[in-house]
DNA sequence: CGCCCACTTGAACGTGTTCAAACGTCGTGG
DNA sequence: CCACGACGTTTGAACACGTTCAAGTGGGCG
């Protein structure tokens, strides 16, 4: 049924890292957990709301974003099943950016109380949950080094990378190639720049035949060049070595 | 004696956010600490550790930064006194950055197994360690924002507004002034641009009598103007409401 | 006194922006 | 079945923000 498969996704996740014994996983599995269906391009979360539950991406893409006074937005994350885009809201009451999806999201909510009560009783998982909330930080880390320090041709390469691994991680890659369903538009409010020089990097990408993208997924030609290109090192993304491995 | 004051710049921290119990405030004076000097501008840990303790600065400023391949760095965060810049290191083994001072530095380090202990036996004390590493995260974000979507100006108003509300919330403003031992070149490679760049931005600053800057401080001069440029909102350092208030 | 480091200045240059228009594809309704 | 509109992508040309390189100033410390 599908709820085996949903809680499943969570086990999977926590479990990549750290083992987790028995009891642990038992206790995850039996997390009661509100499954929602939420469409395209709906905010989930506002900035300043103060959430009394936190989420876990099932299926589909969604996004963390800021607003600027200057109307601008800047995308803070992507996310994809088996993340956890606002544990933070755990600890910190107000948020402080929105979370919305970018393509139909199915996603399972769960309450902030029950995760504290499932802290409580098993110190070690709260450990990996608070790991989680840590690789998120690293890759904000990352995306500062790409931001400040990368021109916008190893900028992009870099994302690409980056998304390309975390998909590969958690199941989503065949072969070489990713459904990647984010428009040149949203990249360029992720990166930093517009949406035309999004578009004119992508296409050098492309014609040095390193990638080849549509508008829903990503092949990836030549893993080596395009990570020599993106100075890439996944290190950050602190998975474990399995997920790593036959690159 | 020096311990009380050193130990009491942890318990301050952690206690101004959530109430702790008396209980929950003796065990962090308890927590064994290595108090040790660092010299300016001197590595603390380096990309690749795996640290075996975290450390929690009692005196001075520090950095955390990543070099890129082409040479450049990017300053990630300034760490001020009461800041806890390598907690990540207790769930996340291999430090993927580096951790720098930039002044002389006073520090007291404190064993992993010592923290998880801590933890296991005060589980409110673990939440709010965890918090802390969440509002560093909300810091990247604040960043990520500033890198991505803000222009040099507004970039480095933002900052400046950041580091002196931070200096504020920990006693060391004194009125409208705060010791900055940052350099040009430091604010550059956390702001991604060039330091002739930045010195103009900062000449612009002063010529709008927004601020007074010298090497080692800083004057806000007209803070309502220096936040209407910068566009800052400082809900996102979560920080207590008496830690804000007489802005 | 002299050196080093941080800051400052000038001028040419380049990466990425801005604005504006056109193209292709997909889904919807006539 | 075709027309239409919406959306994402592509293209061109002028422009600007920030870079680069190079030289010079000023203060603090040995």
């Amino acid at each position: 049924m599908a709820l085996e498969g949903t809680e499943n996704v969570l086990v999977r996740r926590l479990a990549s890292h750290d083992a987790l014994d028995e009891a642990e996983r038992e206790a995850v599995r039996q997390l009661p957990m509100t499954v929602r269906q939420i469409p395209a391009k709906r905010d989930v979360v506002r900035e300043g709301d103060r959430p009394s539950e936190c989420c876990v991406i099932l299926e589909g893409f969604a996004i963390r974003s800021k607003i600027v006074s200057s109307g601008g937005r800047q995308i803070l994350a992507f996310h994809l099943p088996g993340d956890i885009p606002d544990l933070q809201s755990l600890h910190l009451t107000q948020l402080d950016h929105d979370l919305s999806t970018l393509t139909a999201v199915r996603a399972g909510f769960i309450r902030h109380e029950v995760m504290h009560v499932l802290h409580a009783r098993h110190p070690r998982l709260a450990g990996v949950f608070w790991r989680e909330t840590l690789i998120d930080a690293a890759i904000f880390r990352e995306w500062i080094v790409g931001l400040g320090a990368r021109d916008a041709l190893s900028r992009t390469a870099h994302l690409l990378c980056e998304m390309f691994v975390r998909l590969r991680a958690v199941g989503l890659a065949r072969g070489n190639s990713v459904d990647l369903p984010i428009t040149q538009a949203d990249l360029a409010d992720a990166l930093g720049m517009t949406a035309v020089h999004t578009n004119r990097t992508i296409q050098e990408l492309r014609s040095r035949k390193l990638i080849a993208i549509g508008s829903r997924n990503l092949i990836v030609s030549d893993w080596k060049e395009l990570v020599a290109l993106a100075d890439f090192d996944p290190s950050y993304l602190h998975l474990s070595p399995e997920a790593l491995e036959p690159l």
